[in-house]
DNA sequence: TTGATATGATACCTATTAGGTATTATGATT
DNA sequence: AATCATAATACCTAATAGGTATCATATCAA
């Protein structure tokens, strides 16, 4: 099992129909990052030209194609040895990242390419790690012991092209959507509860807050990017209440979140089962019915695997275990196919 | 403030003094990725071709040179449209996630090239994001308008040369080093713990547990590498006394371990401050003076940057406090420079 | 089954870019 | 000021990317 961590975002230059220069900007490569990592860490361009192997000039010359492509200056040559600009610094350490997660792409490739297991790939929010997908994918295993399975943390937005590209087998997100080709099981709904830091007037309260109270807070929502995403499902919640929060704060992710609000920096929404112990931070349900968020399952329509339909049985099966992730959620029967 | 994740992995090609062939299997480049993309989007080497603004024949051909650079097959031709292998679907994927990366790699380097203000790079490994880092950071904001702070979480143990070469400026990690180049200041020493899953013999203990009764548990420890890291303190803890797990499970990084602690697969000792709330897992305190972990400040020796003093005032100030999260911790003068 | 069409592969050629040697410019040290 | 080390520039060569033409193969309709 490999849990890879990517954001991930889309590379808009496939759809470039302009018939011009396509790659506009796109000019660096591989090579070039190998080069500046060498320059970087030595802090001489004839040491590292030796180091790869090629002659200095050339090498000086690459830097410099590199500096004009970003437009920045990376490497301040008035001095010996050679310093790094602030810029240059953040490159090469970005630069190593990127090496080695190229890295990692080819070893997984080749593991996969000479290894003939299926592969089964899933992708998840962040927030179905405490939602019952650990387990899950252990009664996977047990069950499929001939799956590699790989989980893929990705937004539940991009899960749909992502799906439809074959990228993932399966998704798990909270967001509905509209693509004819993807079919979605709403697994159950999840209540809402608000994250506020220990010792406010919300935190306070003893019961369900009503959203009404939220009203003149700061108010932290997550992911910023891609929408529509979860924080438009908050949003759309507060608005139709028309509730007003002083302020609102788009961060990145749910941890990144929960950092703010053990800052004081605001509340959060957050769906019960991400709920985290921080000695900072305490949770209040919301009253209303409508305070709750979806745990969706996504696949392709038609898509007749075998796993899909094992993995909604698992789904079911813990269902009937009422593990404690359940608490506050209200669950759906997964194989009759509920269509969102 | 950005948090960028980054399981930091050294790319070991710049210590060849063999003077052979230096990029042996790196002849890989950005453009096959985007090419590849295009024509696994696509299914089609002629549109993808068009797309990309270039002739079929080349196209088929750097396909081929990926193929063979890889060694394994990434499409199946023999089909129309083509289909990508289950290989070719992972570096599908994988491939968009490195052009994804290198774009935001580009955009923060014009950013701080083209912004004028400071960056500080701080290196963390992840227990510290649960042990008053977040708070920190914002007290750090608060005091230096100025600066631009990138968080980068990596393992300990990579952070010395991450500080030697100037790719972060400061460091939180909890292993002691001999790189007489590297200052270490200990901040505190920490308490460890053990996440037991809810329900077994260890979590109906009351009081700090002996490390003897650890014997025979299938311990999970983190991170698997590099070595040596956090999990090597944990494994020298137990050997001291004696005491000898069933089993040993390597993972990755402490949200791993802590899922599969609430899968009930073993146990896992982590810092105090690490502890989250799970419904499924349960916290106990260790018994014995060497059961701690402790965090360390590193910076490069001879650093004068006021940032650095400024932080350890920041944490000294933070000590007197008294946080939540200094439970369990035993504290030191930081500003006496305590060297490890 | 055959013919038509679409599309991927191969062969050969051209254009572009990476890399090399020689030389000049510049920083650091004595 | 002289010397040495090293980065930049100029010009040339080698290697690689991309192009056109053609062949091979898959798919579909009659």
């Amino acid at each position: 099992m490999i849990i890879e961590t990517a954001l991930f975002q889309r590379v808009a230059l496939l759809k470039n129909t302009n018939g011009g220069v396509f790659f506009g900007g796109f000019g660096m490569d591989l090579r070039q990052l190998r080069y500046f990592v060498a320059v970087a860490r030595e802090r001489n361009f004839t040491r590292a030209a030796q180091l790869l192997n090629i002659a200095q000039p050339p090498l000086s010359r690459q830097i410099q194609l590199l500096e004009e492509e970003l437009g920045v200056t990376l490497i301040l040559r008035k001095s010996r040895p050679v310093k790094l600009t602030d810029a240059g610094r953040l490159f090469y350490e970005q630069a190593m990242q990127v090496l080695g997660r190229v890295d990692q792409m080819k070893a997984a490739t080749r593991r996969v390419g000479l290894n003939q297991n299926s592969v089964l790939s899933i992708g998840f929010v962040a927030s179905t790690l405490y939602g019952g997908l650990p387990s899950l994918v252990r009664k996977l295993r047990q069950h499929a012991p001939e799956l590699d399975i790989r989980l893929l943390e990705m937004l539940s937005t991009p899960q749909i092209p992502a799906l439809k590209e074959g990228r993932i087998d399966v998704g798990f997100g909270r967001l509905r959507h509209s693509d004819p080709n993807v079919g979605g099981t709403v697994l159950r709904d999840e209540r809402l509860v608000v994250a506020v830091h220990k010792g406010t007037r919300l935190a306070e309260e003893t019961g369900p807050l009503p959203l009404a109270m939220l009203t003149g807070e700061t108010l932290i929502v997550y992911p910023k990017e891609p929408r529509p995403s979860y924080a438009d499902q908050v949003m759309s919640l507060l608005q139709h209440d028309d509730v007003r929060p002083a302020e609102v704060q788009e961060v990145r992710e749910i941890q990144t979140a929960l950092g703010l609000v053990a800052a004081a920096a605001g509340i959060c929404i957050i769906p019960s089962s991400a709920r985290q112990m921080r000695s900072d931070v305490q949770y209040r349900p919301i009253e209303g019915a409508r305070a709750t968020s979806p745990v969706i399952l996504y696949h392709r329509v038609g898509d007749t695997s075998r796993y899909i339909a094992l993995i909604k049985k698992l789904i079911q099966d813990m269902y009937t275990e009422n593990p404690p992730w359940l608490d506050g959620s209200e669950i759906r029967d997964v194989r009759g196919g509920h269509q969102t």
